[in-house]
This record gives C-alpha cells, structure tokens and sequence, in this order.
DNA sequence: CTGAAAGCGCTTACAG
DNA sequence: CTGAAAGCGCTTACAG
C-alpha cells in the first residue's frame, strides 16, 4: 500500500508551494498564479492521483460534510426504504451518512449522539421505522436537526411524516366508492400515534360517509395473527365485504385467511392496505390495492431541508411537514359482490 | 450552540498546559503529573464536558475507527439483517460504520471507495444482499477488506459466506427424512451462485439417498411467480408431496397456492425454505420449516476478523470461511400423508 | 505572482 | 514533574 500523496508531495513534484497547489486545485488561482506553474501543479497531482485528505479538510473547514443518523430496527416495518433515500439524496447533495442503529432503550441513544457529535457531525437525521413521537436529546439542541417519520410533540425541530389519518381515510373512500358498507379494519393494537391516526382516518371517513363505525379486528402486527383475526370476522354472521389492513403484514394474514377459507380476492371481499415498507404487497396475490407512504419523497425532502441549513442556504425554520399518501389501484378492490349475505341478525 | 470545549479550554480552566491536560485524560499521568494537578484537570474536563474531537484524533493518530461498508439493495433479499449485525459488532469494538449504498453499476462504486478512502476508512467490509462472487477494486488494495456473503473469485481477500450447497442439502434431507420421495424445487431462476449452489445441494442429497431428481419449478423471485408455479405441479398428475423453496418469497408463493387449492400444510405437502433475510416464514401459516441463514454469526466474524488486523493482533491473513446453515423446525414439514396419490401415468 | 506562517484540535517525544 | 515544540494534512489571510 503506497502512501497516499499529500499536497506537499504535489508540490514538491512540481516544484512550488503547498499554497500554490491548494489555490490550483481548488480553482482559486485566476490571477494568482502563472500559467506555467498550473499546468505543473495539476499535472502533478494527476501523476501521485493525488485526492485531498478529508479529514484535514474537516478539521480546517470546521464542516465534515457528514450527516449523523438515528435509527433502529423496526417491530416489523424496517426503516430500510426510508434510509435507502435518504443516503441517495445526501450523497447527491455530497453528504454522507454516519448511521447509528440505536436500540430501544435511551441510554444506546445518548451514546450515539455524543459519538456522533465527538465526529463533529454537521446535523442529524432521525429516521423512525414507523411514525412515534420522538423527543430530541437535550444535546442535539446546537445541531441542525430534522425528523423524519416521526414528531416531536414539543415541535422544537423540523419534522416530515405522513399524513396518516388521510392515507387511512383514502383507503377507506376507496371501498366506500366500490359501494361497500360492511367495513372490517385490521389493524396492528399498538398504541402509537400511526396506529391511532389510522384508525381515527377510517372512523372518520365513514362517519362521513353516514356508514356505521367498521368491525374492528384488533391483532399483533404479524401474519398469523392477521390472518386468524380475519378468519373468525370471515366466519361471522355478517362478514364484511370490504376490508381495510393498517399493515402489510396483517393484509398478508388477510390474504392467506381468505384463500384457504375458499374466500376470492376482490370478487368476495375486497381488501386495501397501508404500505409500510415490506414490498409485499404489490407482489402478493392478487396485488393489493393500497395507499403508499412516500418514502422517497419523505427523505429527499428531510436532506434538502437539512442541507439546505447547513450549507447557510436559509436560517433554521422549524416546521411540521405532513406528506400524502397516494392511492394505488391494484387487483384486490372491486365491486360489493351481489351474493353478499345481507341478513340482518 | 455553545462552542465544544477544547483541550486548551480544560488546561486554561486547570492552569495548566495541554500536555498535561492530554497525559491525565488517556490515562499516562502516573509518575508524570502531581496528584493536585490531575484532580484540577479531571474536574475542569468534567465541568466543560470536555470530549476530544475525534477528528483531530484521527488526524493526529492517523487511524479513523471507522469502516467502510459497500452494500446495495438486493433483488429482494436485503441486506438489512447483515448490516445490523455487523453495525452491532463493530460498535461494540469502536468502530463506526460509513455505508456507501452503491448502486448496481460499477460506476458508482469506485466513486463509492474514493470517497472513503479520501474519508481514510480504517477498512473495508462488503455486504452483499445475496451471495454473489465480487472481485474487489484495485482502489480497495492497500487496505484491510473483508467480503460478506460474497466471494473473491481470485481470493485475494478474506470472505464469508454461507455453504448453500449444504443448506440446500440439509432442507432437502428433512423432506427425505419424513418420507417424501417425489419432491420439488422451487427455484430463483436467477444464474447467480447462490442458486446454482443451492439447486446442487438438493440433487446431491437426493442422488445420496437414492432418490430421482426433483422435479424443477423455476421461478423469477416474487410471491406471485412462486404461487403459479407451485400451483401448477400441485394440478399436476403426479404433484410432489415434498417442496424445497429456495427463497422465503418464493415459499410464500407456495403457500398461498396451496391455500387456494385446499391442500393442507403439512397434511397434504410438507414445504421447507432456505430463509434470506426477510422474517417472512416464521411468521407464516403454518409457520415453515426453514434453514437459516447466519446473520449474525457472518456479520460477528467479518468484524471481529477486520477488527484484528486493524488492531495489529495478526497479519493480514486470507481465508475463505464458510458457515453452516441450521436447520429450523417448524410447522410446515410432516410425514408423506398415506392418501398420496401414488398412481403413474 | 509566490512562499512562509498561522491555525483547525489533538498526542507524543523532548527539553528543562 | 512540567511546558514548549513538532507534526498529522489541509486552507487562508498575509507579507514580500
């Protein structure tokens, strides 16, 4: 392994000043210094492939260009599609990202921030794997800082989330426009803010719609449970027609119920998820209709706003950003099925 | 933001000199400073929460503690579980990870190195999201690189991977083992070596034991192919009783199909699937027999191995460590159900 | 037009 | 026992 070459190699080489080379490189030499000596100096660093040392530059610049991030692993929802964005947007914008995979207890997290700001970081991004609240240390306080998938209740730093109660609503417009009445929701019984802004999205939208409150069945975010809620709400006297899934997980659960209980996806009952990130269920059978979370979108924006500040672009201006939730029409919603039993009790 | 406390702070609020301030903090004071002036600079670092820019550290003691991770986002299979993994691990050692998602093209990647190496990463680990063979860049040569369910062609340098000829082969000897004889391969029709290795193991142990080639159900690898496909050799003349999945999509496919056609698992088809990450077929109904992969075991080693040669304990010394893949009992595998059809044509 | 100096924040010999 | 100096690799005023 050769020794990487410094500006004072290059300089050596072509037989100037460290000064002169870093004003070449760094297109600062218009005027100061002579042609002769610029071809010298870039012919130079091009023959040791000379790259500045990023470390000094940091040191010097007092900028790292180096974005600190909080995260963790998901109950489920991965924050993965989430990341992904936001390391392209950053990248683009000549950022990296100092990732730390913070654990559930608070304690990790203190750690992570202080390794982070002893790197000297220029912000912070949190990504949430699923949208809570999230309060920010106390010693992220100097650092520019946004959230992304989740609020700070206190509304100290900037945030960006989805709008879940209307992403909830849509997908129940969704049914409700196919004609169907009898509504089923399923849905994870956490009790974090996402789960409540869906469930409060779906009440209201049939509210509005003058249709009864939906037959909610409350499971744990996984397959299985998913699936036997749906079964024993299939197997009732009055089996909804419509289904709205909070989870992908839990729209899988509802798809393997419905199969083996002989039940066809849309023609019997028709079943529209939220998408949190799992890519299951474009892929499933049928393809789910859904109402996406814009992942992409979300980061993109979070890095803009954060660069935006710390490249001095404009001053900190906290806010809350809420992004829409679109709807994508797939195979799993039609029509309320003639044959529905519509016998009262 | 108040400005972070220097080391020239804490030896001004001490009245005494950096040196000394440097000497007490990194634990060298004995026999060198005066026990009075060890105390003052102990509580005037406490009192300014003094933390040493880790960047003039790095500079100073050219060595980063941080590693340089090239991954991509797989096919499907996603690296996430591996990158958790090593994340933990190299925490735990000091180490910081910089992740450079570099895309599909090779491109990206050398800029990706570049980039790091201008950041003087310590070294480098490359997670791939399924094993592949990946030869490192020529940028990547001087310095300590451990590849992680991918491998050098050349060997050149030291990899991790899983033996997925024997976890196909131990999948394949479960179904043996209950009985089965007409078993099929649902298959990634993809010609990466992870396949080919896999496809391998299942006719080897089948050869083993006598029994004929299973019969092949080549697949793209998503739900929806997996499903038509199992659905198809379960309509067939002679279905297969037995399914090796070689993916947890794929299986999830076949589960599905089953559902549709009322044929029970494992009563009717008993299914086992390699798992890659994705925490799908624990979940599943029935839950599935699986053989697993070894995140966190693969992810361990290729730090701890990295971390070694970074810290000087041992030479750089290259190997190529294969990892065994556990078999994981679950409820999708049983006896060949007596009512097998056993007619020929 | 060009080079010497200061300084980003640290540690480690090296004089005293 | 303690402080001044050198140096990690850079850039940016500042003399000449």
């Amino acid at each position: 392994m050769a020794r990487r070459a410094t500006a004072q190699d290059v300089a050596d080489l072509a037989g100037v000043s460290r000064s002169s080379v870093s004003l070449v490189l760094n297109g600062r030499a218009e005027g100061n210094i002579s042609a002769a000596k610029q071809v010298a100096i870039i012919e130079a660093a091009r023959q040791l492939s000379y790259r500045p040392n990023a470390l000094a530059l940091s040191l010097r610049l007092q900028r790292t260009h180096t974005i600190g991030v909080l995260t963790w692993p998901g109950g489920r929802g991965s924050p993965g599609g989430l990341l992904h964005a936001a390391w392209v947007s950053a990248a683009a914008a000549g950022y990296l990202l100092l990732l730390m995979d913070v654990g559930k207890d608070r304690e990790h997290e203190v750690r992570a921030v202080t390794t982070l700001l002893d790197r000297q970081v220029d912000g912070f991004i949190v990504v949430a794997p699923e949208l809570i609240e999230y309060r920010p240390l106390e010693a992220m306080a100097g650092t520019p800082t946004v959230l992304v998938n989740c609020v700070d209740p206190e509304r100290t730093v900037t945030s960006i989330a989805p709008d879940e109660f209307e992403a909830a609503a849509n997908a129940t417009r969704i049914l409700i426009e196919l004609g169907h009445r009898r509504i089923g929701l399923l849905t994870d019984d956490a009790g974090t803010v996402e789960v409540r802004d869906r469930v409060a999205g779906v009440h209201a939208e049939l509210a509005t719609a003058g249709l009864p409150a939906p037959t909610m069945l409350p499971a744990r975010r996984d397959i299985q449970s998913g699936a036997s809620q749906t079964r024993q709400a299939l197997l009732s006297s009055e089996p909804p027609t419509g289904l709205v899934c909070t989870h992908e997980r839990l729209a899988l659960g509802a798809v393997l119920a419905a199969a083996e209980l002989g039940i066809g996806i849309p023609t019997d009952l028709s079943l529209v998820s939220l998408e949190d990130g799992e890519h299951l269920a474009a892929e499933l059978v049928p393809p789910l209709t859904t109402v996406q979370r814009p992942d992409r979108g979300m980061a993109d924006e979070a890095v803009r706003m954060l660069v935006r500040e710390l490249d001095g672009v404009t001053g900190p201006d906290v806010r809350q950003l809420s992004f829409v939730c679109p709807p994508r029409q797939r195979a799993s919603t039609g029509p309320v099925p003639v044959s529905a039993p519509a016998g009262r009790p």
